[in-house]
DNA sequence: GTGAAAGCGCTAACAA
DNA sequence: TTGTTAGCGCTTTCAC
């Protein structure tokens, strides 16, 4: 492996000039920085990451915590934020938090203490306080993705308004019978993502005059699984049930397409199904949803950790809380049934 | 943030002590590992890392090299990797590839070179010549999952034989009639997996005396739409349909179920079918799969890399090729329609 | 614009 | 078993 000093070497240069000359952190004159480069490529020279780390306290990597990996959403913030992080010439190391207590811990009291990383992004996390604590104990800059952590600027889109969105598009199709499908209120530890979700339904349904019964709230747990089911106890009495059914997310509402056609429901002659997310199977299904854009969210987030870590060099401003999302209009809906 | 020179302080012991103590190298005493550890406790210390990597040598870091994220199999073996990982004291460095064809040469002659790991973990990569050699200019312990790479030991199951236990549980059933639904032979750049398991579907068949026409077989890629169109063309003509198809992915496979649906059959009442991988959706859409497990993929990479770094610390000693799988036996196989 | 030199915080000989 | 010492390979003052 070549060392700065070989290339300082073959450059006829100091190992000051060399490190200048690369970095960009100092003045070189032209003709210099280019004898530099060209003997760091010629020697295929790359600086060692913890030598530099050391002598600048700057590690050019960022951690990111996460509560899953193999979820759609999940994968997508990493995705993007990845991107965004190599653009900058910054490496990625992956926490994931697991259900494993034990390791939980390990990640806040060892992992993320060893002056790894120059900044952490919190995706979608519900953390203890302690927890909360330690991460600001690094000192580190801070950026959380889907979901609010105490003192934390956090990117997420605004659920009451998401769900509002569907359910004000049902309404204008004509519908009343209108059913909620969503998280379970009493584990709504999601920063009361399923709470406001809810919300958005309640409120949307009260502007248009409409009222659901109690029987139209179901609570699944974002899994086509549980969507499936509850749907089928929202529809499978054909006295009174809803003629839509409005879900707090894609997967709950693949569930529910699929348990209306084992009902020998056709979606949406007999019943306009919605979903949130954009999924990567919401177009295959053909579902009314409102996209959000976690791929885009997470590098929103590295944008933003930037600024911080480089004042002073971003290249245009950035928006602030509100994340677009788009009302994606497909097959799922349809004016309700005329009888 | 505390260093290790006030842990010595502390602890009333010198700096080499201390390093000694709380990494395990070296002998010390009880007493006095107890007193560090004691200090390092109470003054919160946590080695820094680029410190220790520079002296040492060792990152404590691995990198996983990936071409996409938001795939099951691939979240699923990083996930397997992050935690055996993290047993190990380890961070793990997430490389995508992505489709940029400027990202992913920079992942190669600049991020990996930066000696930010001890070791790489290589997943489904098709790569050049000239990539792979990148790769083994690290000198840097190195397995692939899931995919041959030039002169990389590697994870991966049997393909050939994963197909044939599909094939061989349709055929004991009684099918005759069976189609194959699996990836294109033209861009098989997967290392020969959509071969493989092409031919392990035919060899199967031909074990049991029986031959599948030209139009039985089927190309879609991997995704549930394009094995849904498959699925239609196959059985849209009730004349000589197939009684089975075997699929080879469960997407496919699920694509293949849906496509059934609409075309008002029962699975498996008019039609049987196959997947591999056990994914995520497998069990709730009943499907008959081999699962194979890449979790269990991801750890026993790591094993294997820990191995190297820390030679003569394995538990036990690990499996070599033959990666395992099991027949998953569920509701969308059946005795072929008696007519 | 460039070089000399100190030092980032740790580990690993080597001595004792 | 423990301490002393010399780096690991870079960055960053401070001179010039």
């Amino acid at each position: 492996m070549a060392s700065i000093k070989d290339v300082a070497r073959e450059a006829g240069v100091s190992e000051a000039t060399v490190s200048r000359a690369l970095s960009g952190n100092g003045h070189v004159s032209a003709a210099t920085r280019r004898r530099v480069a060209e003997a760091a490529q010629m020697l295929g020279y790359v600086a060692s990451s913890s030598a530099s780390s050391l002598a600048s306290g700057r590690t050019r990597n960022v951690g990111i915590v996460v509560p899953f990996l193999d979820r759609w959403y999940f994968s997508a913030v990493i995705e993007g934020a990845q991107q965004e992080l190599m653009r900058h010439g910054y490496d990625l190391t992956l926490y994931n938090l697991g259900q494993d207590p034990a390791s939980r811990r390990s990640v806040f009291e060892q992992f993320l203490l060893r002056q790894r990383v120059d900044a952490v992004i919190a995706v979608a996390l519900e953390l203890t306080d302690q927890e909360v604590q330690s991460l600001h104990a690094l000192h580190k800059p801070l950026v959380g993705v889907g979901g609010p952590l105490e003192g934390v600027r956090t990117l997420s889109i605004d659920n009451q308004v998401v769900a509002g969105l569907t359910t004000g598009h049902l309404v204008a199709l004509g519908h009343t019978r209108i059913a909620y499908l969503g998280g379970s209120l009493e584990d709504d530890g999601a920063f009361g993502l399923n709470l406001s979700r809810r919300l958005g339904f309640t409120h949307a349904m009260e502007a248009a005059g409409l009222h659901a019964p109690t029987r139209y709230y179901r609570a699944a747990d974002y899994t086509i699984d549980t969507g499936y089911s509850a749907a089928k106890q929202l529809l499978g009495d054909p006295a009174g049930r809803p003629t839509a059914i409005v879900a707090g997310s894609d997967e709950m509402a693949i569930g529910a397409v699929l348990a209306a056609r084992d009902l020998g429901m056709v979606v949406p002659r007999d019943v306009s199904i919605t979903g949130i997310d954009d999924h990567e199977l919401a177009a295959f299904f053909g579902l009314t949803t409102v996209a959000q854009f976690p791929r885009g969210q997470g590098r929103l987030a590295v944008r933003l950790l930037m600024e911080d870590l480089h004042p002073g060099e971003q290249e245009d401003e950035l928006p602030g809380h509100g994340l677009p999302v788009e009302l994606i209009v497909r097959g799922s809906t349809a004016r309700p049934p005329q009888d």
